[in-house]
DNA sequence: ACAAGAATTGCATCCGAAGTCAAAACTTTA
DNA sequence: TAAAGTTTTGACTTCGGATGCAATTCTTGT
């Protein structure tokens, strides 16, 4: 019987081995664990001989800290959730944020939400995983926001503002932003008939493009709207042209698209079922400043997101916070750069 | 002085305020700690009482438990690792990736490589989390693989094949894909000259395509063969049509691109700037079936990565191994879906 | 060579939840 | 109603590293 347990056990050996710890190594250099633990503390006191002699060991048996225990005991697991809800997602975003907390020593804990809806769930897990921060570029009520402020754990918005809640956001401007593209169609052509292409309805950053565009437009006096509602994909892009010409019974002069995406399906549907000619027929302008939106085939109108500058904000304003919980909440807000691109009309 | 300390201590209260713990439920409920944890295991051996007893007070202090310290505990830190090199970085994999871990409860800690080359680390870093398995997008060396099968962690390659070490992969055929397009091109058209347009020198995915394109060209004695090199970005694939023509000294009747978004590039410079018919004057075939190979603009001809299918046979291989240590290295290579498109000449 | 001071080191405790095991509280049965 | 069996419960220990404090060792000056 002790055979079978023995022999058991080491077959198992290769599967239960322990990990290496702070005791072993000590054990190994003949000093305590304390000393071990502070040759990993950067500006501890440890002597010169004993850095060389834990280190020896550490070598000898591969130690590496375990950053759960460390977390435990220091209170900062040194991750941050960043939460992106899978529309807005486009990957640019993503590199930038993880590449800048990467950099700075920050793990990433990698949230992505389907619908928006599962945001509760989400936030539950957010927090049991006790985050030093939280990176959200979707949207959460003032009632899920509360734990955080609670908690203490700064909460940083990509691209959503609370204009009066005291959160903390970094957003590009979009009512400016659209109100640029719509002077530029108004000045440019002699455009009668606008289309105006909305995103999901219950995107924020679509409400307030859409709601840029419709402000500036009726300051201009402008009557001939046709609104339509997409998903900010390509595909509903296309889908968008045909509602357009359905809901006025022929096509408008000029598209104002809610991002580059849309923007590029109408293009495409303009050009290759309708055989229309873009600009010649119609003007068409998108926002984001997404990467294909350059293209040769597309060279589209557009207002770039400062992404890179917007990422480095956000990441900065949430490690500050972390590092100085007693900081005020802030909102940066960036302008797009114009693009002028060859879909609109002189 | 005492009242100083006093009221700075009460100042900074707020900022102070340690998280509920199962200690401080427990006190509160007027039971043990033991009797909140088991509150929180499904299965365990708790009263009906007991437990809407406890929920009461979890829900009075709003206690989350911490996943840390059950991590540390459980030596589960229910966190997996997920590492994509920036480049190979096509939104669709993380995402579909990361819903799917979600759906079933694991958590995802994000590691992106900017060259592949901070990969050592990286890996540190990945170790020091004890996630309990890694999802590699990436090429590690056998040595940087070592640490994770001593210490029992579980190791999938997404689109990376170690063809004679026992590590489990989920792969796309890439050889296999790269000669069906070439057969296609091969039958379709009367191409006489061929240029190959391979992504960089360390992607072994770009080897393996370049190979399977090399090597059924030469079975089919196909002699005029012309080669250049891109970075697999867009703009590299606009660069490469000049490197082309340079080194011909003329355009070639096909290309062979080894991913989509460089065959984008070869068609948008083809179209507008040597103002060449695709597929009038030349062929062109991608590979991986981004959405942006579907966009009317571009109906490229093209092998698709099945994406979700490979996500989940990833995700599901590192789970099943994590739950079941003893599992043997399994490899499962996916064949490419062949997309025609209007890019071939007939 | 010795006292005083500075730099190191080790001991003991803590972080917060989970699991073991024995005690306590219920059920069932005779 | 007592004995035997079953279910619940709580005391205590554990995971692995960080840190305050006291003990020790090393400097330095005389």
């Amino acid at each position: 019987m002790v055979q079978r347990v023995l022999s058991s056990r080491g077959e198992r050996l290769a599967e239960t081995k322990r990990n290496v710890t702070s005791y072993d190594v000590a054990r190994h250099a003949g000093v305590s664990q304390s000393a071990v633990s502070r040759c990993f503390k950067p500006g501890a006191s440890v002597s010169e001989k004993m850095r060389e002699r834990v280190m020896k060991s550490v070598q000898a048996l591969g130690y590496q800290p375990n950053a759960i225990a460390r977390g435990l005991i220091t209170r900062r697991s040194n991750m941050v959730a960043v939460i992106v809800s899978n529309l807005n997602f486009y990957p640019e975003v993503l590199s930038q944020l993880s590449a800048r907390f990467m950099q700075r020593g920050v793990h990433v804990l990698l949230f992505t939400l389907d619908h928006e809806s599962d945001v509760a769930r989400t936030l539950e897990q957010v927090a049991q995983y006790r985050v030093d921060g939280v990176l959200a570029a979707a949207h959460l009520t003032r009632e899920q926001m509360a734990p955080f402020h609670q908690r203490n754990v700064p909460l940083v918005f990509y691209n959503r503002s609370y204009r009066d809640a005291p959160v903390s956001s970094v957003c590009c401007d979009q009512v400016q932003g659209e109100r640029v593209l719509v002077d530029l169609l108004a000045q440019s052509g002699r455009h009668q008939s606008y289309a105006l292409l909305s995103g999901p309805a219950d995107s924020v950053v679509s409400m307030q493009r859409t709601q840029g565009a419709i402000e500036r437009l009726h300051e201009l006096g402008i009557r001939d709207l046709t609104q339509v509602r997409g998903d900010y994909s390509y595909d509903s892009g296309r889908r968008a042209v045909h509602a357009i010409f359905e809901q006025r019974g022929a096509m408008t002069d000029a598209i104002v698209s809610a991002n580059d995406m849309m923007a590029l399906g109408c293009l495409d549907e303009l050009r290759h079922r309708f055989e229309l000619d873009v600009p010649g027929d119609v003007s068409l302008v998108g926002f984001d400043g997404v990467r294909a939106a350059h293209w040769s085939s597309f060279d589209l109108t557009t207002i770039r997101q400062p992404v890179e500058s917007m990422a480095e904000a956000a990441v900065t304003m949430l490690l500050e916070r972390i590092d100085n919980p007693g900081l005020p909440a802030e909102k940066r807000l960036f302008s797009g750069v114009l693009r002028r691109g060859a879909t609109l009309r002189h």
